[in-house]
DNA sequence: TTTGATGT
């Protein structure tokens, strides 16, 4: 499995000591050096960090770099092969924040170690990856515990037996079916989070990522962020508390909400987004999904992330049906 | 169809 990890420190400095684990040792022998900077990012940084010095990362060797800045400013100047390739495609729009971020063959997730469970998991999906594989069999699949993560903060499957909620997939099986190993990696537990089984992840949650897949019929490119949510609640007293449940020994924590944010590319170069909150309660199967369509910055308040951070925003033309007023 | 848990 493969991972990095950044660590950035708003309005001073970046001390970066490039976590090189197995991604970044195994594939930086290959020795093809690229920089990859999109060219809208190049241009934000020019507004806003003119004189940054860069972050090399050469091999294992660690860089201490002061980079002045105000806002989320990961720079990467590394090898690049095809997995790293394929990394950059999942996350082309941005990282949406960088706590533990670990990347798999066909997506890219955040894992939050106090909640056991991941902060957001991107995908990219096409009609050509979803298309039907025989060769794919997900009753093959085995829930994994992530050895990856420190057993302080790891999910196990004892954790989930019993709880009375399904082990519901954050990246969707049925998002990856390209290979067999794409789909085993969805059952690795930091893909997975506490869902209520009927009524929600095998419904109205199933019926949107059902709604997320039939939108490649549509557009070439579907980039999707899902998550989960911990919203506040006023109580009796008036105030508002945010409350959830826990379970197993490992205190695996039980999203009050999920969210879904989904950007699609169409052919004109235009962007259109989806952004969804869903309660981790039955609902019922009638309610149109058009119900749970929020504001994308309502999520990313509540998340403490900021999804497609390098999106241009004038090429962001449709958010939930209607016209954008970035324009 | 895809999403799962549970019991043998």
């Amino acid at each position: 499995m493969a991972k990095f990890e950044l660590f950035s420190g708003r309005g001073a400095f970046v001390v970066a000591a490039v976590g090189v684990c197995s991604w970044f040792s195994g594939r930086l022998t290959e020795r093809t050096l690229l920089e990859l900077r999109l060219p809208e990012f190049q241009d934000r940084e020019k507004r806003h960090f003119p004189k940054t010095p860069g972050l090399p990362i050469f091999g294992t060797v660690s860089a201490a770099t002061i980079v002045p800045t105000d806002e989320y400013n990961p720079r990467f100047v590394q090898t690049l092969n095809r997995t790293t390739e394929l990394f950059f495609q999942i996350m082309k729009y941005g990282f949406p924040g960088l706590d533990h971020v670990r990347s798999f063959d066909d997506f890219v997730l955040s894992y939050d170690r106090r909640t056991r469970i991941a902060h957001w998991v991107f995908e990219h999906l096409t009609a050509e990856r979803l298309k039907y594989n025989d060769k794919v069999d997900r009753s093959l699949c085995d829930f994994t515990e992530d050895t990856s993560v420190h057993s302080y903060f790891r999910a196990k499957n004892v954790d989930y037996k019993g709880s009375g909620f399904d082990r519901g997939h954050l990246a969707a099986a049925g998002n990856h079916r390209v290979a067999q190993e794409h789909c085993d990696q969805t059952f690795y537990l930091t893909n997975i989070a506490p869902q209520v089984g009927v009524g929600f992840n095998r419904n109205s949650w199933n019926r949107l990522e059902k709604h997320v897949r039939k939108l490649t019929k549509i557009y070439s490119n579907v980039y999707v962020c899902t998550g989960p949510l911990f919203l506040p609640k006023k109580e009796r007293d008036g105030k508002n508390y945010v409350k959830y449940q826990v379970i197993g020994s490992n205190n695996v924590a039980v999203p009050t909400h999920f969210f879904k944010v989904v950007v699609m590319e169409t052919n004109d170069g235009k962007l259109h987004m989806e952004a969804y909150v869903m309660p981790n309660e039955p609902i019922d199967d009638n309610t149109p999904l058009t119900v749970f369509q929020v504001p994308p910055d309502s999520i990313e308040r509540h998340a403490g992330l900021l999804f497609f951070d390098r999106i241009s925003r004038d090429k962001l033309v449709l958010v939930n049906g209607r016209k954008t007023t970035y324009v």
